[in-house]
DNA sequence: ATAATACTTAAGTGAATGCTACAGTATGAT
DNA sequence: ATCATACTGTAGCATTCACTTAAGTATTAT
């Protein structure tokens, strides 16, 4: 445990903290979808959704390929699982302490030691 | 689906992109600590442990507060589970893509309409 | 009283970010 | 052949980041 480094991590969670590359994976989680496509919500040019998406590429987040002139993309299912697992793990250590606290606090009012 | 903005997963993910940042999450998982426990193993001034600390706690995963000359920083859980849910969310979209394709496929081979 | 501890705050710096504008290049439609 | 579509790629720019150094301020220990 506390590994310093993860690159991975480091890109995915950053790549994650911009509004629009999350509306993005919103979009991509409901299936692929062209760049167009996803940049037609978007407030900003179709430039700016083409770096955007290539920070999620370089996340591991998406991928995507070229068929005539269209790019279609798809979310990497895998890479998302791996950010929720860095969560759920730390989640485990402060449940238990959590329950602890709880198990602790049903012992001490059954022996009835604060009357 | 697919509001734009939200300050706090921004800023909660922007502050879990950053590995230090994240170690001390991860510190703060097992149980509270003060700055100086958490600055231990990093590689870096406690100055800069104390930029990152708030950069944490402005993005509400960290609260603090001082007795004496400790502060003592606890892990805000609920702030996490936020950040959790936005991705099990998307995984709920996800997997029910993949689930129709499973069922399809198993339907169409039962068929036997392949041979 | 003196010193060590545990932060706190501010200024400065180089690098990374999130855009836009503009100038392309393929591909598909008429 | 011409035009629209769907990107692609680069330069520029204001802002934000992740630090460090340096100079504090309270507390606690001796």
């Amino acid at each position: 445990m506390l590994q310093y480094d993860s690159q991975p991590l480091n890109k995915a969670f950053h790549a994650l903290s911009d509004p629009g590359r999350r509306a993005m994976i919103e979009r991509l989680s409901l299936g692929p979808a062209s760049v167009s496509e996803l940049a037609r919500p978007l407030p900003m040019t179709l430039s700016a959704v083409v770096q955007h998406l290539k920070v999620l590429e370089e996340a591991g987040l998406v991928k995507s390929g070229k068929v005539g002139r269209v790019r279609t993309c798809t979310l990497e299912t895998d890479a998302m699982a791996r950010v929720e697992h860095w969560i759920t793990e730390r989640k485990r250590f402060w449940q238990q302490r959590y329950d602890q606290l709880e198990a602790y606090l049903a012992q001490s009012s059954s022996t009835g030691e604060n009357e």
